[in-house]
DNA sequence: ATGAAAGCGCTAACAT
DNA sequence: ATGTTAGCGCTTTCAT
């Protein structure tokens, strides 16, 4: 590989000068500058970025933790990180996890070792304070935390309301006339999946329903899960009419069930379900979903982490961002109680 | 941060012998490793990667280029990659080029800066003998090639047998009685899409029918893309009785058009598709398609250039693995000219 | 405006 | 087995 010195020689300059050049902070004389460029067009020079990171320690790299880069959920939300990042001329060094605190931990340690300026993690530890992430921030690594918090931990953060989400959502189905519903919550160990059973609740409890604990499923946010637990729910002798899906993979298991059951949506059952996607706009029934912006927890994050890094104010108070969801009612709720369009049409307008 | 010397005071020992117990590679006396080992926790040092890369001239990191990592197709890729590469304990950094030249070229040479130690790539020039690809091979940095080969570069690669695929899926089309079979190709220039195009003339030309012109379209493999298409194709006065779609997303597109034109599959029209997903289960009706193994590209892929990497040795002639497909036959298809389930079960255990 | 030189944190060759 | 040191390629301070 060719080197500053390489060209400084070639161009019959000094490394200062060449450097100078590169980086364009200090003048150079424009002869020499040409010659400069020439030389380094001739030698097919490429900086090298280890040794500038080694020198200026400071990487321009990001390290970004998620659970699993196969859900569509994360991988736009790498890609939001990702387009935030290369605008401001920064790189991602992206992680899966599998929602394992063990790798969280591993992957946190490699991240440090490669000196990355700052951290998009979605947090995949359930305990208190852990302690490689309190660390990571102490040492004054600046960490974003996207989608979820770990708990007793200030730090930066974009969330959405998952709670209030949820309780609209399960309010929607109230509303419909729907009294037996039922949830498949994702993993209750994080913060997401309680606060979606949270607001599960909340909403039963308004309209004066009691839960029926037969009718909240726990699941881990894949495909298999909600196969599974979609099954044993709507086999039960006395199922519920409409059920509330804490996640889109999850969702998609079921309607997987629900045709083997050859059982109809909404007819027989009614399905809303946490975080919406381009590709379920090809579903039949097109499913409720409640809208979570997930390519901007990745954009909004990379920025809130860049400030972080850039502006160097170790801030004594965290940011939070909030997104903001969207309840978007589709056939997969709508037509069981219904019988004409204009009731339809109606309920879409006011929600 | 800190360092090793500081670890190396700390112990009351030399940096290099610091550097032999964090390395491993020669002896130490257990005293003296004991005392380091207490001053690394002590000080909760990390090892930095970016001098020891600088000292090493290598960064055990490799690029990955791809189109777009919310294409699920690619997710799989670079999660089958990321396995592949830790296990070997690199590490990726990945690149979306949305199957644009220019941006290739762009992250290209971010990469060489990086001064990763080889590189993954979906190429997206569909220019002959690139002169940036060539250009980073002949400087020594190993490529891989997955998916597509770029034109006239001799490189080590991971392909699939796309007409042969292609054809085989229209030929099960042709068996099924179909004569009308329309294909939405993906982007011409693209390698992959050209072959799938060039196995579906193969497959009518074979059972003697000529292809009809207004029915080959050219979509760029989105969801927008097939519907768009889609709609174009089966709204047409002539409609073909058969589609042979050549990504995942454009059919989940074409589904989308197909409900909202109230056109049934396979009564009304036929799909198979290239590409096959585990969310694809949920749909209904389950889609025919060519099963490729888009983990096992970045897996072995991986693999393959670690190899390269580590053996050192330039080969002259390039490595071309070659993975297998599978047309797997779902409802997509079948029932069309079937009346018992007989018939239908027949077809699948011959093909 | 330009050159010389120190030093970022590490590894490995060399000396002991 | 252990300590000493040169140098990886770069930026930047200090002279000039």
């Amino acid at each position: 590989m060719t080197t500053l010195k390489e060209v400084a020689k070639r161009a019959g300059v000094s490394v200062g000068t060449v450097s100078n050049v590169v980086t364009g902070t200090v003048p150079v004389s424009s002869a020499r500058r040409e010659r400069v460029l020439a030389a380094i067009s001739e030698l097919g020079y490429q900086p090298n970025h280890v040794a500038r990171s080694l020198k200026l320690r400071r990487t321009k790299m990001l390290g970004m933790v998620i659970s699993d880069i196969t859900n569509p959920f994360f991988s736009q939300m790498v890609r939001g990180a990702e387009d935030a990042a290369l605008r401001r001329n920064y790189l991602l060094l992206t992680f899966n996890t599998d929602d394992r605190a063990e790798r969280e931990k591993e992957v946190i340690s490699v991240l440090r070792s490669q000196r990355v300026d700052g951290i998009l993690l979605v947090v995949a530890s359930e305990q208190r304070r852990p302690s490689h992430i309190l660390e990571t921030i102490r040492r004054g690594i600046p960490v974003v935390c996207l989608d979820r918090l770990p708990p007793g931990v200030s730090v930066d953060s974009v969330t959405v309301d998952n709670t209030g989400a949820a309780r609209d959502c399960v309010q929607h189905l109230l509303k419909l006339g729907h009294r037996k519903i039922g949830i498949i919550a994702g993993s209750l160990s994080l913060q997401t999946a309680s606060e979606g059973l949270q607001g599960y609740k909340e909403a039963l409890a308004e309209a004066g329903i009691d839960p029926r604990p037969e009718w909240i499923l726990q699941g881990n946010f894949r495909i298999e899960s909600g196969y599974r637990l979609g099954r044993q729910l709507l086999t039960s002798l006395d199922r519920p009419t409409a059920l509330f899906i804490s996640n889109n993979l999850m969702a998609l298991g079921i309607l997987k069930a629900l045709a083997e059951l050859d059982l109809r949506c909404p007819e027989d059952v009614a399905l809303a379900t946490f975080d919406e996607l381009p590709l379920m706009e090809a579903f039949r029934p097109h499913l409720t979903a409640v809208a979570q912006p997930a390519y901007s927890f990745g954009y909004s994050g990379a920025e809130l982490l860049i400030q972080r890094i850039e502006s160097k104010t170790h801030a004594k108070t965290p940011v939070a961002i909030r997104l903001p969801t969207e309840l978007k009612i589709k056939e997969s709720t709508l037509g069981y109680r219904f019988s004409t369009r204009q009731d339809c049409a109606c309920l879409l307008g006011n929600s």
